[in-house]
DNA sequence: AAAAAAG
């Protein structure tokens, strides 16, 4: 177990670690930082989740030189959200040594960059694309880099970001470290590691400390049709207080924003498609808890660090496993228990199997909540709502009326009637969702009978009067013969 | 097949 001041720190960081309120460091960050603090190139392989940011922030703001004002230290992000969130952690890591971090990434006014960018951050946390911009238009020279970080390789290697990676590395011409951070190790990073690192040093945090522990995991088996209505039904029962739910395409999370405020919950999407303003608003909104359900595609699934997420729900199951470890890893942060409800229609149980494979824990069955299950979530909820308020106490203005109504009628019909108009009757609003057709795992790879893909008008007609995309088995059976 | 990211 190591503690922070273990570590070859400035009083400055320690300092900055303990406002941080850290006193423990993760697995990650023992086994990191003091690697790094040496000036070595480090190859973390970790998930999301495990401290990384300050793994690689302590050692990259020990080196800055506050008294030069060129940027000094780099980290390439995944998405946007992630950027942000980076810069945020090390502005605060940073603070006391007085050590700023500025966020570039696309989708904000690049004006506005320029401008933040004549206060002379010493760090930046960025996005690709948007930093090649910067480059090419020269309002960003890195050539006083002393630290390059890529966070989340595997992932901006998924989204296509390594020959941005490659030229953004290729335009530094400063002597710089390097400390590459991934959950896996593809050939491809292994490749891109030894052309631009010096004989890194590789640590390892075990697939143990993946996070999933303190995560309470559990699926309903449930059709298409009724996942709305069980969705909601489970919001009733639980009622968390901070919920990210995943859909699987930009235009189901809409849907399901549109229905979940028609029945009066206060959810906001987040996607891809939406402007980054909208984007930076609803994180904002549900940071503060403006907002308690917050509804996303894939984009929110990977590294988001928002504070008391006490519940995910996976709408629709997710394609592959290791989304499904990102997505509920949102939860059960900071030593809490999270809980993760994954709906699943009966032809994604395979899915969920292989899942339940990969991540090794089991995910327990659960029925579908019936009516009477609503009913006594809602009075559970009315009932602490009560609670909460006499916590908050300010009712003085009512005491008059509640001393009046007690002189004519006993306490218990008085606040029986009470519950009883506050208790939420189940909503039943139609909502209609599209349907997202049913998952396509990847299976092991037939043999397709020689032909290969053809292209050609002719043989795309064919293939459309052969197979038709949702046919029924037995016909699609009966069909496939020509191997 | 979907999502993300430069405009």
């Amino acid at each position: 177990m190591s503690t922070f001041s273990q570590f070859q720190l400035s009083s400055e960081l320690q300092q900055a670690v303990s406002n941080m309120g850290f006193e423990e460091a993760t697995p990650i960050q023992a086994k990191a930082i003091p690697i790094a603090l040496t000036g070595k190139d480090v190859i973390g392989q970790a998930q999301t989740g495990t401290g990384k940011t300050t793994a690689f922030g302590l050692p990259m703001i020990e080196k800055v030189d506050r008294h030069d004002r060129s940027i000094q230290g780099i980290v390439l992000a995944p998405t946007r959200e992630l950027a942000i969130q980076v810069a945020e952690e090390l502005n605060r890591l940073g603070q006391v040594k007085g050590i700023r971090t500025l966020p570039i990434y696309g989708g904000q006014e690049i004006s506005r960059q320029i401008r933040a960018l004549k206060n002379k951050p010493q760090l930046i946390a960025a996005t690709p694309g948007r930093l090649l911009d910067h480059i090419s238009r020269r309002t960003i020279r890195l050539n006083q880099i002393q630290t390059v970080v890529l966070d989340e390789a595997d992932e901006m290697l998924n989204m296509g970001f390594i020959e941005d990676i490659e030229k953004i590395l290729d335009s530094i011409h400063s002597e710089y470290q390097t400390l590459l951070f991934s959950a896996t190790m593809p050939e491809r990073i292994r490749t891109l590691a030894n052309k631009f690192m010096n004989d890194p040093e590789i640590v390892r945090v075990k697939a143990k400390t993946m996070t999933v522990s303190n995560i309470d995991q559990t699926y309903i088996e449930v059709r298409e049709k009724q996942k709305f209505d069980v969705f909601c039904s489970l919001l009733d029962i639980q009622s968390p207080e901070l919920a990210i739910v995943f859909g699987r395409t930009k235009k189901r999370v809409d849907e399901l924003v549109e229905g979940l405020i028609k029945r009066g919950y206060s959810a906001e999407g987040i996607h891809g498609d939406l402007t980054q303003k909208k984007r930076d608003q609803v994180i904002r909104m549900f940071k503060q808890q403006r907002i308690d359900i917050m509804v996303a595609t894939d984009v929110a699934a990977r590294g988001l660090d928002i504070s008391g997420v006490s519940h995910v729900y996976n709408f629709d199951i997710p394609q592959d496993p290791e989304s499904y470890v990102h997505r509920i890893g949102r939860t059960g942060r900071a030593g809490k228990t999270g809980i993760a409800v994954t709906l699943v229609t009966p032809r994604e149980l395979d899915h969920l199997k292989t899942i339940e494979q990969v991540t090794r824990k089991t995910i327990v069955r659960k029925p579908i909540p019936t009516i009477e299950d609503v009913v006594f979530g809602n009075k559970k909820a009315t009932i602490q709502q009560i609670m909460n308020t006499i916590d908050e106490g300010d009712f003085q203005a009512y005491k008059k009326s509640a001393e009046n109504l007690l002189e004519d009628i006993d306490s218990v019909t008085l606040l029986s009637a009470c519950l009883k108009i506050m208790t939420k009757e189940p909503d039943h609003t139609p909502v209609v969702l599209t349907e997202v057709p049913p998952l396509h795992v990847k299976k092991k790879k037939r043999f397709s009978g020689g032909q290969g893909r053809r292209k050609d008008s002719r043989n795309n007609q064919k293939r459309y009067d052969d197979k038709p995309k949702y046919g029924n088995r037995k016909r699609s059976n009966r069909r496939r013969k020509n191997g």
